[in-house]
DNA sequence: TTATTATCGTTGCAAATGCAACGAAGTCAA
DNA sequence: TTGACTTCGTTGCATTTGCAACGATAATAA
C-alpha cells in the first residue's frame, strides 16, 4: 500500500498551492475594500468592471465577464443601488435589461481603490524574481495557451 | 474623472487573475473526486493530508495545516467517518483530541486519486513554457520569500 | 488540593450561497 | 396575428457557511 513513488503530497499539488496563495491574497486585499467601503468581493468586482466601460451595462454582461453567479450579481447590484453607488435603470431598447451605471459616489470609490489596488499588486509582485514572466505565464494559463 | 493613468483594469489585476485561474482549476479538478467518490473539497483535502502521515492526527492538526475552518473540518470528518473512509477514536493521552486515521477504504480512494491528481497536474503544467520556474515562483510567493 | 485559564471538537444559529423556477419581455416561425 | 421558444433579472428555498458559544478536558497557579 503506497510505496514512495505513488505517495501524494498535498502541499506540492498545484491546485492546492494555487488555492492557498489565492485565498491568502484575496483575504489580504479584501481587507482594503471591506474596511474602507464595506464592500464584499462581488460588489468590488462589479464596481471595478463598471468603471472600465463608458456605457451602461446589464447584469448579464457583468456575470458573464466577471465569473460570478447571476443571483449573486443581482443581489450585490441591489445593495449597491440602495447605497447609491450605482444606478439601475430600465433599458429602453430591451426592457428585460437593466442599465447599470456608477454614480459619482461609485466613481469616487474606484478612484480611491485604484491606487490602493496598484500599490498592493506591486507589493506582491516585488516578492517575485521576474514579475513580467510570472504575469505572462499566468495570463497564458488563463487563456489556456502556451506561454 | 479618471485619466488613463489612473484607470483600473480588473482583468489585469493580479488577485483577480489568480482567483479566475484558481477557481477554474479547482472546479476542473474537483470533478474528479466528486464524480468518482462523491467528496467535497474539504473531504478531499482531509483524506489527502491524512494519507501523508503515519500516525493518527487530530482535527486541530488538520485545520491548522490545510487552511480550512475548524467547523468545516469537524463536519467533513463526521461525514467521512459515517462513510467509513476514516475512523475517529479518542486520544488516550489527551481526551480532548480525536485520533483520525484512514480506513482501507480511505486508503483505496487516495491510491486511486494519486494517479488522477498527478495526471491532471501534468496536464496543466504542460501548458506552461517553464513549469519548474513557475512552481518555484509559486512556492516562493506562498512562503513569502524572494524567488 | 482548588480556582483560573486555555484548548479541543461540536453545535446552534443567522447569514450567505447556488440552483431552479418564475414572470416579464423579446424573438422567430407558421 | 398567434404560439412556441429564448433570454433577462429576481426570488424562493434548501443547503452550506462561518462565527461564537458551549461542555469537556487539560494545564497552570495559588
Amino acid at each position: 500500500m503506497g510505496n514512495n513513488l505513488s505517495e501524494f503530497i498535498l502541499e506540492d499539488f498545484l491546485p492546492y498551492q494555487l488555492s492557498i496563495l489565492t485565498n491568502r491574497i484575496s483575504r489580504d486585499f479584501s481587507h482594503e475594500y471591506v474596511s474602507r467601503f464595506n464592500l464584499d468581493n462581488a460588489e468590488w468586482r462589479i464596481i471595478a468592471h463598471l468603471s472600465q466601460v463608458n456605457q451602461p451595462i446589464s447584469i448579464r454582461e457583468i456575470y458573464s465577464k466577471v465569473d460570478l453567479e447571476k443571483s449573486k450579481v443581482s443581489r450585490a447590484v441591489s445593495r449597491l443601488s440602495a447605497r447609491a453607488i450605482l444606478t439601475k435603470t430600465e433599458n429602453l431598447k430591451d426592457r428585460r435589461l437593466v442599465d447599470l451605471k456608477l454614480t459619482k459616489c461609485g466613481k469616487k470609490i474606484i478612484d480611491q481603490m485604484t491606487k490602493i489596488a496598484k500599490d498592493y499588486e506591486s507589493e506582491v509582485l516585488a516578492k517575485i524574481e521576474d514579475p513580467e514572466y510570472f504575469r505572462k505565464m499566468l495570463t497564458s494559463l488563463i487563456n489556456d495557451k502556451i506561454a
